[in-house]
DNA sequence: CTGAATGCAAAGCCTTTGCATACGG
DNA sequence: CCGTATGCAAAGGCTTTGCATTCAG
């Protein structure tokens, strides 16, 4: 693996991003170090990050792709009313799947991408 | 609402339909009873559909887009080796919500979206 | 040195849209 | 009749890719 100047920084403000940004944000945000970066660089960098493990790809399904430094599994949780989103820290303590389902015995799984939605803490205080 | 036939016969293929087909699948479905049916005139009624609460447009993160005749809640189960779409046909079942957990019982849970990738039934027997 | 990574630009894929025409109610 | 829906084709948004050049190890 090959350490090159774009690599680097692409994984840094990615790093430092809490919102999962689109790579259309990261460019932005990559070219104030290296402002002759191309567009198709950090895409295939973010490919090849993903690929590695090193970030997550994700998918919200508003027709772009989202990228996330915390490779930790985790899940969002978005509030209907304040329309932040919040990562849930630990599933399958909240969620956890049935491995002697006789649907979960049939089938190999991988893993879920799951979103909750409703209020936050702080929106369903106030009702 | 106006009923012209493009529209009668989209919605009832993708009725007939339960495997989640994208709107390229539709499109030549379609064709077979109206041969001269645009591509343009395929989604503007499947998102006409949708915005009707006929319909659901789901997105699965492959850059396409699937479209479901069943609008029942209900979740989705993806296998990565053939890439067919299965409902999940009970999933407090297989996954209960905790309601007791201290994360659930500060928020007010509205509904979740999930995904289960994995080995379908199938797929997991030939491995 | 040498192959992997880059910049640039063009192309690809899915989807949306503008416009004149057709047609349902 | 009239306005919505259609067919056609062009354009749009995001992403990928081909190619010559550069650069990390």
């Amino acid at each position: 693996m090959r350490i090159t100047n774009q690599r680097k920084i692409i994984l840094e403000e990615l790093i430092k991003c809490s919102h999962h940004p689109g790579a259309d944000e990261i460019y932005n945000l990559v070219r104030k170090s290296i402002p002759r970066i191309s567009l198709g660089t950090v895409y295939r960098n973010l490919e090849f990050l993903a690929a590695s493990g090193m970030i997550k790809k994700l998918d919200f399904g508003n027709g772009q792709k989202r990228f996330d430094g915390n490779i930790e599994p985790h899940d969002h949780f978005r509030c209907v009313n304040c329309n932040t989103i919040e990562d849930i820290p630990f599933t399958m303590d909240i969620m956890p799947l049935d491995e002697n389902h006789m649907w979960v015995k049939k089938r190999i799984i991988y893993g879920m991408r799951l979103e909750i939605y409703g209020l936050c803490a702080a929106c369903s205080a106030g009702k």
